[in-house]
DNA sequence: CTCATATGGTCAGTGCACTGAGTATTTACG
DNA sequence: CGTAAATACTCAGTGCACTGACCATATGAG
């Protein structure tokens, strides 16, 4: 009987936080475009002409991820995606009109979906609660390669 | 121009959250086992016997993601599922000898872990932090099916 | 007892997410 | 100029996570 409480547990805490997160999402949002592809139509409608990795980097995602969902999205029309023509490793990445209409559309739904997912938390709370993730998950972050010095044995 | 601030969207921020908490436990606990498989072994631990779904009610996993993480586990020698005789539907679940000893090293470093995580808040905000995630994933989660009143059009 | 319904599990399909290896292009040093 | 190092991207492999369709066993109402 050494077993823990989960409830203490950030991580799990995260991924049960994501879950719910998914499931409002699918429901108000949209069932076709995800959250991450949200997250990167929203980056080059910020700073349109990127390149992958550079969107990776804004939206927090792994170079084989952004491909991935980059490849989705010019599937569905939504993005181009051409070579650099001063630097031929790059990929320049730009909203289609149709992407930048469906960004403007998700994007009063992402707001009310948001609205209910902390509807039970009050205004204090969820300044709060959106800082406190925002600073763990920033240090975690910051801490990718300069620290393989806590590294577990075996 | 009609960007939005990820930051404010606790769905992002939940996925950033994971993604830093994936990189620590890989790291600092454990790369064989994953911390949804510690989940299921330390779900096991309070409760052995659990069948399938139950295992799922108690960490948060669907059916299907159960019987995947199980397989795994079994795989790895730390499970054992037998058919229940009392009911030939269910598979109940219980831990090898091998699979409590590696839930109990790992209770170790996940401690370890945790307190890495969550360095950058005092132990004020820690408690305040996980008690508002669990307020708002159970909210959600407690949203399931009842209220598929608020989908979206098209 | 029989049949409709619940329930536990599996399977196929889609999508996110990471690592490590490999390719192509660019850049910087000698 | 020429080659080594850095950089952008791709690809294969593994694992989590959900849905919807399906199968088998149980259970409850008639």
């Amino acid at each position: 009987m050494a077993a823990v409480d989960l409830a203490t547990h950030p991580g799990h805490l995260a991924r049960r936080l994501q879950q719910a997160h998914h499931l409002l999402w699918t429901t108000m949002v949209s069932e076709e475009i995800t959250s991450p592809q949200f997250a990167v139509l929203n980056a080059l409608v910020a700073e349109p002409g990127l390149d992958q990795r550079t969107v990776g980097e804004r939206v927090g995602l792994d170079r084989s991820t952004v491909a991935e969902v980059v490849a989705r999205l010019i599937r569905r029309g939504l993005l181009d995606k051409v070579r650099d023509a001063r630097d031929g490793r790059r990929f320049l990445l730009r909203l289609t009109d149709e992407g930048v209409r469906t960004h403007r559309g998700l994007t009063v739904r992402t707001a009310r979906m948001n609205q209910v997912l902390l509807a039970p938390l009050d205004a204090d709370e969820r300044a709060v609660f959106l800082e406190l993730i925002r600073r763990v998950a920033d240090a975690a972050e910051s801490l990718r390669d300069p620290l393989p010095a806590l590294r577990a044995p075996h």
